[in-house]
Parts: structure tokens; C-alpha cells; sequence
DNA sequence: AGCGGCGCCTGCGGGC
DNA sequence: TGCCCGCAGGCGCCGC
């Protein structure tokens, strides 16, 4: 589920509770998520102060004092709650421990931070820090949009020539890292281009539009604390609010929201995800 | 080499 | 009420 906003904003709930504190102790309730966790998982994480957090597309990461770094993705229905702060910044007492609750760290400070992941296509990993972007999952990421790596020579040359739909190209994360589904329908909106178009056929000021538009859908998103959709929850177990500033996205059927367009939303499937475009004023 | 499609999981809402 | 179906924010892997 969470796309680069709802990430960025985890991780920025989490930092005050985790960041120079140390793991008392990790509770590791199962042998795996989507991949089997790294041996001994909890040893390695208790007793390591956690340096810094950092997020890296769609994953947090947490370097430890051990000269190791922990790698955590929340999938699609990743949760990560903070409950128990002795300061008082962060919600109430520690709730009640749910199902699906995987993995909890309780923090010298009196934090708790809880891994809720129903669907488990969520993952962690250990590895060393010095190597860490050598990480498989990491090692075959293309440019952070919000990045200065991100911008129009490298979306022209990555779409320079391919017959791919603009929609898979900007789902690609090795062409740019941190877009999901929504995002980009969004992004495709606001750009008036349609999800279907072949990505060599745009006209290069349409791609050179996609720049700007990414990283302000992103920014915005990332303002309003992410879209709550089902299940996503800030770290604090607050919604984001993001979602009620779609403009496609979910609204099927809908009105067009471009001024005097009198388009409504339709919804196609492209490589088996729902893509929402408006087909009047998106070509 | 680059793609679309499939599978991994659980939960929810809608239709019957 | 209950069952079945479709759908869901991701992503690695397979076969074509």
C-alpha cells in the first residue's frame, strides 16, 4: 500500500521515538514475512542503539550502533505504531496487541514500536550498514524523485524508444524509485497524460512536465501526512489526509475536476492495477 | 533484454 | 446470515 508519502511519513513518526535510543529488546513473533527474517533477528537488534533513520524509496532504514543496518517495508498493508512515549508526543498507552502484530520493539524510553502487517508482503532485513545500497532490494533502485538525480534528461533518456505505457514506466522502480499506483495515476492527471500512452510517443515538454509534477504530487502528499486508504495509519495512529485531494484516483464514474471539462472519470486495468484517468482532458 | 502476468497473503464490501 | 467474488497502496519471478 504505502507509496513514498505514506513511507516519508512513518519514518518522520518514528524518528523522535527510535532515533538515539536504544532496543531494549525486539520481539520477533514469527519466522518470516513475505521472506524469512534474518537468522537470529532479534539478537542482532536488541541492545543497538539506533543511529539514524533513514528511508530509502519505499523502505525505512535504521542504523544501528552494531554497524548494521535494518531494512523494513511495509508492503501493502504495513503499519508501524508508536505507542507509550514517556514524553507524551505520541499516542496514549500501548493498545492491546492485535493479530498480525509481527515484530515489536520496546525502546529504552518507554517507547513500543509495533510492525502490524495483515497481508505480510511487508519484509526486514539486516545488513551492514558500510554496504547497505548494495542491498538486493535496494542495489536496482533508479533516482529518489524528490532527489537531485531525478530530472528531465533522465526521464527523457529512460523513455527515449520504449513502447511500454507511460503507467508501467513510472511503476518501474528502477527508472524512478517511490511511486505507486496512485501517485502516478495522479501524476498522469495533472501531466494531461493518458496512463495507455507509449512512453516514446510523448512530446518531450510532456515528459519534461512529468519532473515537476511528481515531485510536487509527492510533496504535497507527503504535507498532508499521506492518503488513508483502508488500513494506512501515521506512526502515531493518525490518518493522513491526502486522499481527499485526488483527483482521479478511486473516482471511477466521477466528474473531471479540470475546470469546464466535462469528462468523468474512468477506470481501465493495465498489467492487472486499476489506472483512473480522465479520457477528455488526459491524451 | 524487456514485457505482462502470476503469485504471495488477508480482509473487506457488495451482490445474491 | 452467509457465501462467493472482486478488489486492494508492492514487488520478485517466471515464461514468452
Amino acid at each position: 500500500m504505502p507509496e513514498l508519502p505514506e513511507v516519508e511519513t512513518v519514518k518522520r513518526g518514528l524518528t523522535p521515538a527510535m532515533e538515539g535510543v536504544v532496543i531494549a529488546r525486539a520481539d520477533v513473533n514469527r519466522p518470516d514475512l513475505r521472506w524469512p527474517f534474518p537468522r537470529d533477528m532479534a539478537a542482532r537488534l536488541s541492545g543497538q542503539c539506533v543511529d539514524r533513520l533513514r528511508r530509502r524509496s519505499k523502505y525505512i532504514l535504521a542504523d544501528l550502533s552494531s554497524g548494521e543496518t535494518l531494512l523494513i517495508h511495509l508492503g501493502m498493508s504495513g503499519r508501524m505504531l508508536v505507542s507509550g512515549d514517556p514524553l507524551g508526543h505520541f499516542v496514549h498507552d500501548h493498545p492491546v496487541p492485535e493479530k498480525h502484530d509481527h515484530v515489536v520493539l520496546h525502546m529504552e524510553n518507554g517507547a513500543r514500536i509495533t510492525f502490524n502487517d495483515p497481508r505480510r508482503f511487508g519484509a526486514m532485513d539486516l545488513m551492514q550498514t558500510a554496504t547497505a545500497d548494495r542491498h538486493k532490494l535496494l542495489a536496482v533502485l533508479g533516482p529518489e524523485p524528490l532527489g537531485n538525480d531525478f530530472h528531465e534528461a533522465h526521464l527523457i533518456s529512460a523513455f527515449r524508444g520504449k513502447m511500454t505505457p507511460v503507467k508501467s514506466a513510472l511503476l518501474d522502480q528502477r527508472l524512478v524509485a517511490g511511486l505507486g499506483n496512485i501517485y502516478v495515476c495522479e501524476a498522469l492527471f495533472r501531466a494531461k497524460i493518458r496512463p495507455t500512452q507509449k512512453t516514446a510517443k510523448l512530446s518531450k515538454p510532456k515528459v519534461a512536465s512529468l519532473v515537476p509534477i511528481i515531485r510536487d504530487v509527492l510533496s504535497e502528499a507527503i504535507e498532508a501526512g499521506g492518503s488513508s486508504l483502508r488500513d494506512f495509519r501515521q506512526a502515531d495512529g493518525e490518518l493522513g489526509y491526502f486522499q481527499h485531494s485526488f483527483d482521479v484516483y478511486g473516482r471511477e464514474g466521477e466528474a473531471c475536476r479540470t475546470p469546464d471539462c466535462p469528462g468523468v472519470i474512468k477506470r481501465i486495468v493495465q498489467s492487472g492495477r486499476s489506472s483512473f484517468y480522465c479520457a477528455q482532458c488526459q491524451r
